[in-house]
DNA sequence: GTAACATATAAACAAATACGAATATGTTTA
DNA sequence: TAAACATATTCGTATTTGTTTATATGTTAC
């Protein structure tokens, strides 16, 4: 994953009823009438918020009859998890200002 | 941290100038004017984006003399991390469509 | 003190985003 | 076939966001 599709993630997932979509499906698959009645939006609002987080690479979906159903692409996840771990780092090295700001 | 702050974070995160000053933090504090060179953006911008930063909680600073040097909150970073490595989950559980959706 | 430097803030604006209403598309059932 | 249902798309609007220009604030050097 690069860092543009990394950011594309961080974007879909900063976004409360986005983040909030997210919880609702981890671990379960559920259509968009179900996530709709998790939320006081609209139909095509979830509609809309879904497409977000598909693009990301964060969802992916599978007609079922009448339904679609939208589940969490763990991998992905995982992924963001991962590099933004190693964001991580304990030890600050304290460095001067460069030469141009200074002189 | 709450869904509200987590929020915040991943909003933050999720824009490439920021995920680049995040990038260029990684273990070392720095001024403004050094992080604006490695933008093709100007000093207000730069100072936006770090305000952002800081009030997603990922950044904090400390003067010193002329300058405000910028640096990570590893901590910070790591929570979000670990809350979105709870995100993943292997196993799907295949629900049903709930009954309004049917009848 | 004043000048130069580093950074923040304000104002203005274009572009992007979230949203609802209306409509279109695709599926199932009768 | 038509009707009902589930979801997507289009469009218009209000809001938010990223940006630049201009200005303000705070610090150091003279």
């Amino acid at each position: 994953m690069n860092d543009l599709q990394l950011c594309e993630v961080f974007k879909a997932l900063g976004d409360p009823t986005r983040l909030g979509i997210v919880r609702l499906l981890i671990g379960k698959e559920m259509c968009v009438c179900e996530i709709m009645d998790a939320f006081a939006k609209s139909q095509p609002a979830i509609s809309h918020h879904l497409k977000i987080l598909k693009q990301a690479g964060l969802l992916s979906e599978v007609r079922e009859g009448k339904w679609i159903m939208y589940s969490l692409r763990s991998q992905i996840v995982c992924d963001a998890a991962k590099i933004l771990q190693t964001f991580t780092c304990k030890t600050i090295v304290r460095i001067e200002p460069r030469k141009s700001c200074v002189e």
